[in-house]
RNA sequence: GCCGAUGUGGCGAAAUGGUAGACGCAACGGACUUAAAAUCCGUUGGGCUGUAACAGGCCCGUGCCGGUUCGAGUCCGGCCAUCGGCACCA
C-alpha cells in the first residue's frame, strides 16, 4: 500500500475511465432532426446553463452548482425517453482578456483559447453530459458572423406601433427611416471612464465608479449606437405572464421596465410680455395622478428641457443659465443623491392650470429628469413628497385636493382617498377621479391617457477592441449597413490594444482596416459583451450551420412545444435576472417578429441557483483567500462526491456555505454504495461481492426501495436534489449489514443514483453485467423505474394520540382502521384514560392513519 | 425610503395545517485493531424530575408580539434582524 492515504473506493481510476468511454462513444450527442440516429418519436427537452466567461482563474465551486443540477435533470430526462439538448459554450468577448492584452501584448484570442481549454478540462472532469459537438464560442468568427447578422436585422427594422411588431424598414412610410430604426445613432451623455478609456453602460457603473476596476466615471456626450428596446417595453412586461420563472425575478423585470399609467396634460404658457395672454407654447406634463390636477400650484421642468430657452424671462435668464451649467457638471450620482436638499430656479414664466385656470409659476429643478415622461411635471405639493419639499423650500402654495379616508394629515398624503376642492371630481375616490378627469381632459383637448416606462433604450456600443465589430460603414457622415455577404467583419490584428484615451475606440488605430473604400470608413465601436449571449441558445440548436444563424427545422424542433418559451429549463445566477434575460428576450422578439424563429420567448422555465459562500460564511474572493477550486475537491474525493455534495448542501436556490467536512460525508455515502456491491480480495483488488444474489427482495426492502424511487423521482421533478440524496442514504443505510442483497433492488437503486453520481454507477453496473448476464445494456440505456404505491403501504401505522393538541401517546393501528375504531382505541388507552379522568370530552378529531386529538 | 427573499440544534438542513429537527457534519461512548486510520454499532435541542442503574415522567423550544384553529415552523396581522434589488421615474 502506498504512503498516500488509501482511497475509500477507486474513483481516481473509474472516473477518467468512464469519461473516456462517454467521449469515445459520443453517448451524449443529440442528433438534429434529419441526422443519423435521430429518433423522431421522442419528445425534446432543451436544458440550458448560463454559459461562462472563461476567466484566467478557472472554475470555482459556484459555477458547477447550477451545472450539476442541470446535468442531473439531463441524465434523468434521457432515461425518461426525451431527446435532450444539453450544450455548453463560452461567452468569451469581454474586458479582462483585453486588459490582459494591454498589459502583456498577447492577443486576446490567445488568452481566450487558453482559458477555454482550462475551463473545458475542468468541466469534463466533473463528468457533465454535455453534447460537446455543439460547443460554441462567441469570439469565433463563425459564431459572431451571425451576431453581426442579427444586428443587421435589428438595424434594418422598425417597430410599427400599429401592429406592435418589428417590421422590415422598407415597410416604413415616413420620410426619415433612420429616425425609427431599432438600431440608431445618437449623441448622448454617456458614462465615460477615463481610466479604462471607454464608455460604460449604466449597469457597469456602481456608485459613480466602474464596476471593473473601480475607476471614476464622468458624464460626457458621445456618438453611440443605441437599440430601441423601449419599443418592446409593453410586450416585455405583458409576455412575462406565461413564463415559468420565479415570481421574484418577474417582479424584478417588471420593476426595471417600470410601467406607469396616467395622463399627459397640456399647460398653456402665459404670454411672456403679456402675462395675461397666451404665448402659444404648451407644456406637456406626465402624471400618474391626474386626479390631483386641481392641486397643481407650479410646474417644474428638467433643466435641459428644450422649451426653457423659449419661455425664460430676460430677468431670470442669468440664474437659469447658471443653474443649467451647474446641473450639467453634476454626475448622475450627485444628481440622484437623495439626501441633498432640493434645488431649482424660477424661469419667470407662468402657465395656466387647465383645471383651475389659475396662473402658476414655471420652475426648473434637477429632480425632474429629461429622460422620463415629458421631462416636465405638475407640482402637486400636498400629495407628492418631492413636490412638497420643493414647495416648502421655495414658498410655493400648497392646496389639498385629496382627503385621506384614515386619520392621517392630508398634507403630504400620497395615497388614494377622496377628491376635494376639485369641482369636476369632488367626492369621488381617487380611482374614479382619475378616470373622470382624464375623460374630461380628452374631451376638451387638454390631455390624454398615457403610459410611461422607466426602461431606457439600450446603449449598445463600446470603445473596446475585444468585441464584435459593427457591420456598418460611414459615408458622407451617414451610416450604412454592410451586405450580409460581407460578414463576418473580423477585427484587425493590432500591436497595441491600449485605449486611445480620446474616447475613440482602439479599432481607430487600424488605419488600413477602417478604410473600407475611397469614400467610406468602418464603424470603429464594438458591441457589448451582452451581444453574444443574447442568442447563443439558438445557435446551440444548430451550431455548425453556415447558411443561417440557426436552421429552421432544428430551431422548430428544439425550441418547439406548446408553451411560448423554447428552452425548457434555464439555470443560472440571479445576477442576470434583469439585463441578460431582458436583452435576450428583446432580441428574441425582434427575430420572432421578423419571422426568423418560431417562438415569442426564449426561456420557458427559469431556475436561479444561490451563491456558494466560503467555509467562513463570506463571499468567495481572492482577497479573502476562501475560494474553493473544484480540482482540489475532486483530487481528494472524486467527481461523484463533488457533484453529490454540491446538491446535498441545501436547496439549489439558497445561498449556502461550502464545507469540506460535508464533502467527506457524501464521499462516505458513495463509498458505502461501493462496498455494498464490492469487496476487497486477499490481493487487495476490488471484486463483486458474493452478497449480491438474484433473489426476491423482502417486503421491507421492497418498501424502502419503492419509497426511494418515489422520493427521488418527485424530488428531481421539483429540484429538491438535497432530499433526494437523503432518501438514497436512507436506502443504503437500510441495506448495510444485511447478508444477501437482492440484485434487482440494487439495479433499480443504481438507476436512481446515476444522474447524481454517474461514474461510480457506470462502474458498478458494468460489474453487475459481467456476472449477471440477464441484462440489457449500459446504465445510460436504462429507463427510469416506476414505483408501486401498494408496496409503500404498511399493514400497521403508528397513530398519535393528542389531548388538546399535545402529544400524549402513540399506538400501532392497522392501516385500515376506521375513524370509529381509532377513536375507540384512543379513548380506551390507559395513559389517556388517566389524563382525561374527571374531564368531559368535548370533541374528538380523527385523522385516519395519522392521529386522534381529544379535546377536553 | 420602496420592493423582494430569508430567519428552525454546536453546524448544513428536513417537515401536503397533524409526532419539530429526517439525512448529513461535528462531538461523545462502544466494537474491531498491538495501536492509529478506515469501518461498523450506539448517544446527542434545552431544562426539571426520577432510579443503585436502566427505565420512566413533566415543562419549554422553529427571530419577537398578537390572532385564526381541536391543532401553527407552516395561515393572517404587526414588529425586529440579515441578505438582494431599485432608488427624486412624477
Amino acid at each position: 500500500m502506498s504512503s498516500e492515504r488509501r482511497k475509500p473506493y477507486p474513483f481516481d481510476q473509474i472516473e477518467p475511465k468512464w469519461q473516456a468511454i462517454w467521449e469515445k462513444q459520443q453517448v451524449f450527442h443529440a442528433p438534429n432532426p434529419g441526422e443519423k440516429g435521430f429518433n423522431a418519436a421522442k419528445p425534446k427537452f432543451f436544458i440550458l446553463d448560463m454559459f461562462p466567461y472563461p476567466s484566467g482563474a478557472g472554475l470555482h465551486v459556484g459555477h458547477p452548482e447550477g451545472y450539476t443540477a442541470t446535468d442531473i435533470v439531463a441524465r434523468y430526462k434521457r432515461t425518461r425517453g426525451f431527446n435532450v439538448l444539453h450544450p455548453m459554450g463560452w461567452d468569451a468577448f469581454g474586458l479582462p482578456a483585453e486588459q490582459y492584452a494591454v498589459k502583456s501584448g498577447q492577443h486576446p484570442a490567445v488568452t481566450t483559447r487558453e482559458n477555454v481549454a482550462k475551463f473545458k478540462r475542468q468541466l469534463k472532469r466533473i463528468g457533465f453530459s454535455y453534447d460537446w459537438q455543439r460547443e460554441i464560442n462567441t469570439t469565433d468568427p463563425k459564431y459572431y458572423k451571425w451576431t453581426q447578422w442579427i444586428f443587421l436585422q435589428i438595424y434594418n427594422s422598425w417597430f410599427n406601433p400599429e401592429t406592435k411588431r418589428a417590421e422590415p424598414i422598407s415597410t416604413y412610410r415616413g420620410t426619415d427611416p433612420d429616425s425609427v430604426r431599432l438600431a440608431y445613432v445618437a449623441e448622448v451623455p454617456v458614462n465615460w471612464c477615463p481610466e479604462l478609456g471607454t464608455v460604460l453602460a449604466n449597469e457597469e457603473v456602481v456608485d459613480g465608479k466602474s464596476e471593473v476596476g473601480g475607476f471614476p466615471v464622468v458624464r460626457r456626450p458621445m456618438r453611440q449606437w443605441i437599440l430601441r428596446i423601449t419599443a418592446y417595453a409593453e410586450r416585455l412586461i405583458d409576455e412575462l405572464d406565461e413564463l415559468d420563472w420565479p415570481e421574484g425575478i418577474k417582479l424584478l423585470q417588471r420593476n426595471w421596465i417600470g410601467r406607469s399609467e396616467g395622463a399627459e396634460i397640456d399647460f398653456p404658457v402665459a404670454g411672456i410680455d403679456d402675462p395675461g395672454g397666451q404665448s402659444g407654447y404648451k407644456l406637456r406634463v406626465f402624471t400618474t395622478r391626474p386626479d390631483t390636477l386641481y392641486g397643481g400650484t407650479f410646474l417644474v421642468l428638467a433643466p435641459e428641457h428644450p422649451l426653457v430657452d423659449r419661455i425664460v424671462t430676460e430677468e431670470q435668464w442669468p440664474a437659469v443659465r447658471e443653474y443649467r451649467e451647474r446641473t450639467a457638471r453634476k454626475s448622475e450620482l450627485e444628481r440622484a443623491d437623495l439626501s441633498k436638499e432640493k434645488t431649482g430656479v424660477f424661469t419667470g414664466a407662468y402657465a395656466i392650470n387647465p383645471a383651475t385656470n389659475q396662473k402658476i409659476p414655471i420652475w426648473i429643478a434637477d429632480y425632474v429628469l429629461l429622460g422620463y415622461g415629458t421631462g416636465a411635471i405638475g407640482g402637486v405639493p400636498a400629495h407628492d413628497d418631492r413636490d412638497l419639499e420643493f414647495a416648502k423650500k421655495f414658498g410655493l402654495p400648497v392646496v389639498i385636493v385629496v382627503q385621506p379616508t384614515t386619520d392621517v394629515p392630508a398634507i403630504g398624503f400620497t395615497g388614494e382617498g377622496i377628491a376635494v376642492n376639485s369641482p369636476i371630481i369632488n367626492d369621488l375616490t381617487s380611482a374614479e377621479a382619475k378616470k373622470k378627469i382624464t375623460a374630461w381632459l380628452e374631451e376638451h383637448g387638454l390631455g390624454k391617457r398615457a403610459i410611461n416606462y422607466k426602461l431606457r433604450d439600450w446603449l449598445f456600443s463600446r470603445q473596446r477592441y475585444w468585441g464584435e465589430p459593427f457591420p456598418i460603414v460611414w459615408e458622407d457622415g451617414k451610416h450604412r449597413a454592410l451586405d450580409e455577404k460581407e460578414l463576418p467583419v473580423v477585427p484587425p490584428a493590432l500591436d497595441d490594444y491600449k485605449p486611445t484615451g480620446t474616447g475613440e475606440p482602439p479599432l481607430a488605430k487600424a488605419k488600413e482596416w477602417i478604410r473600407y473604400s475611397v469614400n467610406a470608413l468602418r464603424e470603429t465601436n464594438t458591441m457589448p459583451q451582452w451581444a453574444g449571449s443574447c442568442w447563443y441558445y439558438l445557435r446551440f440548436c444548430d451550431p455548425r450551420n453556415d447558411e443561417r444563424f440557426v436552421g429552421e427545422e432544428a430551431e422548430r424542433y428544439w425550441m418547439g412545444g406548446p408553451k411560448p418559451g423554447g428552452v425548457d429549463l434555464y439555470v443560472g445566477g440571479t445576477e442576470h435576472a434583469v439585463l441578460h434575460l431582458l436583452y435576450s428576450r428583446f432580441w428574441h422578439k425582434v427575430l420572432f417578429d421578423l419571422g426568423c424563429i418560431s417562438k415569442p420567448e426564449p426561456f420557458q422555465r427559469l431556475v436561479n441557483q444561490g451563491i456558494i459562500l466560503g467555509e467562513d460564511n463570506q463571499k468567495m474572493s481572492k482577497s479573502r483567500g476562501n475560494i474553493v477550486n473544484p480540482d482540489d475537491v475532486i483530487d481528494q474525493h472524486g467527481a461523484d462526491a463533488f457533484r453529490c455534495y454540491e446538491m446535498f448542501m441545501g436547496p439549489l436556490e439558497q445561498m449556502k456555505p461550502w464545507s469540506m467536512r460535508g464533502v467527506e460525508g457524501v464521499a462516505r455515502f458513495l463509498a458505502r454504495v461501493w462496498r455494498l456491491l464490492m469487496t476487497e480480495n486477499q490481493a487487495g483488488k476490488w471484486e463483486l461481492s458474493g452478497r449480491i444474489k438474484n433473489i426476491d427482495p423482502t417486503k421491507a426492502q421492497q418498501k424502502v426501495l419503492h419509497a426511494t424511487i418515489k422520493k427521488v423521482t418527485d424530488d428531481i421533478e421539483s429540484f429538491s436534489f438535497n432530499t433526494a440524496i437523503s432518501q438514497m442514504m436512507i436506502f443504503v443505510n437500510a441495506l448495510t449489514n444485511i447478508e444477501t442483497i437482492p440484485l434487482s433492488a440494487m439495479r433499480t437503486f443504481l438507476i436512481l443514483l446515476n444522474p447524481f453520481a454517474p461514474h461510480i454507477v457506470s462502474e458498478l453496473w458494468e460489474q453487475l453485467n459481467a456476472k449477471f448476464v440477464e441484462v440489457r445494456g449500459d446504465i445510460t440505456q436504462q429507463t427510469w423505474p416506476p414505483y408501486d404505491e401498494r408496496l409503500l403501504a404498511e399493514d400497521e401505522v403508528e397513530v398519535v394520540i393528542q389531548i388538546n393538541g399535545k402529544l400524549r401517546d402513540r399506538i400501532k393501528m392497522p392501516i385500515v382502521a376506521t375513524e370509529e375504531e381509532l377513536k375507540a382505541a384512543a379513548l380506551s388507552n390507559q395513559k389517556i384514560q388517566d389524563r382525561i379522568a374527571g374531564k368531559t370530552v368535548r370533541n374528538v378529531i380523527v385523522v385516519p392513519r395519522k392521529l386522534v386529538n381529544i379535546v377536553v
